[in-house]
DNA sequence: GGATGTGAACACGTTCACAGCA
DNA sequence: TGCTGTGAACGTGTTCACATCC
């Protein structure tokens, strides 16, 4: 899951949207998109829900709240769902956003057919090699980072990602910050810090492995009748102030790794 | 936000951790990895939920599931801590995970130093293109598609990656799954089918991208006074059954676009 | 004193089941 | 008849506030 979050309680929602069903309105419309494609007219909720991957019970009510736009006894007209979703989520505009940080990850992000296709378009990639400047990514010349305030500036840019080393991202964000960017999608491990009013969300590989590992290890432990601990070192001293070698753990590189040169 | 489940209704909770605390354990790991490094001996709770960037009385409840860990008046033992969460999560084992689809982000995720520091370790690389083979990525040879199920079967893999196009992964999904890979950590932006037993999560760029979006779109239209509606074209026909010619959207791009080339 | 650990209250999210409408 | 839209029930997650123990 990726995840961060930074808004009001979500107190006295008015017309607000659930944040729950906002998370669900852009697998609803990639689902949509491809039945839009085939030409497709019109789709039940339970059809849908099942290209999407949720039950059809909480598809119709994320719908409701964006309004009725079904047709009892009929469907959804895809079309229409298509604009809707479209329309609420603010994909009918141009969202021009930044990638800093082009190793690996940030040439992937600026390869991913992804982004033209919904109303995102790369306005620039930046990094801090002056090795890099000038070389095209996905046909845009990557810029330094000393140009990332006015580069920002020209381009009315308000989305940002980053894809630094986690040791830059702190520093890449608080300039993105100043310079005017109010929404970060965050690939390093990383937790930053920003002023109220800037959303910051966070996509972090390692975690999710992790997460994995966790069930993974459950499986393990159950259906075959054997093997009930498998514990590898024994722990260290439980409570009171103490220094103990550390057991197993931490790895070759010092604070949590990087994701690639920036 | 990543996302992806696959689980009992987690109902009749003996012993079992909550979805959400799991999901936080990571990054209080991190936190805790950083301060065993600065060779801190003990951390309160308020103190280690502000680096790990939550709440204090959320992570006092994450670590009541665990156990009681911690020492009134005092706080927790670091290198305690760190050994017991992530024993919790299985990492005192080691964790072998191929990573299928070696483009961009496939070469990203191998070079990734967050893998192997945390009880993973990349057992191969796999793709479809017989160009690649051979070639060493993160100094490890790619080996071709047609190897995946014995490299599975070798090395006791149970967790795989799929960075490969849209259109493939599904597919690979069912070989990895019919090898014996009981979880999947996927880039592909699709909805993969799995048999009860298999989890998935699922890590999505474009999603990411779309939520920041909303709330993007949300902030320009508060604060300044002014510009009340700002729609571009005007929405096809309401309900009916209906053809409309598709109002906004679509980019160049087939189906919801891959991430790159397999 | 000072911090943890946790019941109880609250907020959010999901599912059920059915009324209501094409 | 068939499928949407939604109140009500339920379950999960978060926050509060304080008893508890070093």
């Amino acid at each position: 899951m990726a995840t961060g979050r930074n808004h009001r309680p979500a107190t006295s929602r008015s017309r607000g949207i659930p944040e729950a069903t906002v998370a669900r309105l852009p697998l609803y419309l990639r689902a949509l998109t491809a039945l839009s494609e085939r030409s497709v007219p019109t789709v039940s909720s339970e059809e849908l829900a099942s290209a999407a991957g949720v039950n059809s019970a909480k598809l119709r009510k994320d719908f409701s709240y964006l309004g009725s736009y079904g047709t009892r006894g009929v469907g959804y007209d895809v079309e229409y769902l298509v604009y809707q979703i479209s329309r609420e989520l603010g994909l009918t505009q141009d969202w021009p956003v930044v990638i800093v940080g082009i190793g690996n990850l940030g040439a992937a992000l600026a390869n991913y057919g992804g982004f033209a296709s919904r109303g995102f378009r790369v306005a620039a990639l930046i990094d801090a090699d002056p090795g890099l400047s000038g070389k095209p990514v996905a046909g845009i010349p990557v810029q330094h980072t000393d140009e990332l305030e006015k580069i920002i500036d020209d381009n009315g840019v308000s989305i940002g990602v980053i894809a630094t080393p986690a040791g830059a991202a702190q520093q890449v964000c608080d300039r993105l910050v100043a310079a005017g960017i109010t929404s970060i999608l965050n690939f390093a491990p990383t937790v930053l810090s920003v002023p109220e009013g800037v959303d910051v969300r966070k996509v972090d590989l390692s975690i999710e492995l992790q997460i994995l590992a966790f069930h993974e290890q459950r499986k393990a432990g159950e259906e075959p009748a054997s093997a009930p601990e498998v514990d590898t070192a024994p722990p260290a001293a439980p409570p009171a102030v103490a220094v103990t070698k550390r057991p197993p753990e931490s790895g070759p590189d010092g604070d949590l790794p990087a994701v690639m040169p920036a």
